[in-house]
DNA sequence: TAATCGTGGGT
DNA sequence: TACCCAAGATT
């Protein structure tokens, strides 16, 4: 890592906001600096690209123009504008948090990133995110921009998944940043990361800041950050099923906690789970996992159901951590069931409408809807 | 500390 | 294709 004296550090922060100034985008939540709108979109921006926050974000002020309006929201309506967003916890954390700020902090704002920090889903980036920009305070805000930017710009060698060396660039920013302007420092600092300083393809070359980027001046950008490569995603086949009856398609609740906590999904059986059910180590044909599917409801739920294969039996969803691979099936409930035993309930065409689906069952519904046509 | 938690886009 | 990346937080 290489130092900056004083002289450079002003002459950084000129250059970097008098490009900012002429060049900043122009996001719908940096029409004003309130807190509000501030936190709104630091949450949704989250590993999460700018092009796809906007409609949402502009959705979502539509209809939960306040905090108190947050707070109160019905999280059937929360979770329907967040949909499709991912990562659904921060939805749910939004509104713990929203309730924080009218309870505990009588709907006033906390300036401190310590306070700010007590609040659901606010960690160190969020936190300084909000004190620069909404309150105008000199701290740091380190996001993946920041750590491309500042271990190019310095030739920061640690490997940035490390906890410890987030406190090293907070350090090193803590002393960069213009003590006048941090919020607009900070997102200076995320449009240079968007534009010039990007991963894969950087711009250098026309970079306002080229000739403070020691990395480049040395010709080993694409060297930084230095990262860790995060395994695979995990295969995981399931079956999935589309079981109909006059009241609509069975759906199960997934439990309250894990990958898509809470969310309606049709019935999903892990094959391994089949195959331990039927003892043995695969399906010698396809089709026995029919009759194993039936033998396995009629065991745990009490229900007869004859399976079959629809004709495009194949969808596959990709995760940040596992892939599923999914084969549907479909059996039709023509007599009066007792579904006592089975975590879910029939969905009609209106449920389907109403309640919010993640990605993954939005392609299923997809299938099962073009079966109808 | 390392794993978990979604989705869309780029190469 | 397979992999990486994108304004991270939580456990």
């Amino acid at each position: 890592m290489i130092e900056w004296p004083e002289s450079k550090i002003h002459a950084f922060q000129k250059t970097l906001l008098d490009w900012y100034d002429h060049n900043k985008r122009d996001l719908p939540w940096r029409r004003d600096h309130d807190p509000y709108h501030v936190w709104i979109s630091e949450i949704m921006l989250q590993q999460t690209q700018v092009h796809t926050v906007i409609p949402y974000y502009e959705r979502f002020m539509g209809e939960f123009p306040s905090v108190a309006d947050l707070a109160n929201a019905d999280e059937g309506r929360l979770m329907k504008a967040w949909e499709g967003l991912g990562y659904y916890s921060r939805a749910r954390n939004l509104q713990k948090a929203a309730r924080q700020i009218v309870q505990d902090y009588d709907n006033v704002w906390p300036r401190d990133i310590a306070e700010l920090q007590k609040l659901a889903g606010i960690g160190p980036y969020t936190a300084g995110a909000i004190a620069s920009i909404a309150f105008n305070q000199p701290v740091p805000a380190v996001d993946g921009n920041a750590f491309r930017v500042f271990s190019r710009l310095l030739e920061i060698d640690d490997e940035i998944s490390k906890p410890q060396t987030r406190k090293i660039f907070e350090q090193v920013i803590s002393k960069i940043i213009s003590q006048e302007r941090p919020g607009d420092f900070n997102q200076a600092i995320m449009d240079l990361g968007s534009s010039y300083m990007t991963a894969a393809n950087p711009d250098s070359d026309h970079s306002p800041v080229k000739a403070f980027n020691q990395a480049y001046i040395d010709g080993v950008e694409l060297n930084y950050p230095v990262k860790n490569k995060k395994p695979r995603p995990i295969e995981v086949d399931y079956f999935a099923l589309v079981i109909r009856s006059s009241a609509g398609i069975l759906m199960e609740k997934r439990p309250d906690s894990g990958i898509l906590a809470d969310f309606w999904t049709f019935p999903l059986v892990a094959k391994e789970d089949l195959l331990a059910f039927s003892g043995q180590d695969e399906f010698a044909e396809d089709e026995d996992a029919l009759t194993a599917m039936t033998d396995y409801f009629a065991q745990q739920y009490g229900l007869t159901l004859a399976f079959q294969f629809l004709p495009v039996k194949k969808v596959t969803h990709i995760f940040t951590h596992r892939k599923w691979l999914m084969t549907l099936l479909s059996a039709d409930l023509t007599t009066e069931n007792d579904l006592s035993l089975f975590p879910g309930r029939f969905f009609s065409k209106e449920d389907f409408i109403q309640h919010a689906f993640p990605k993954v069952q939005q392609k299923l519904i997809d299938r099962v809807n073009s079966l109808d046509e």
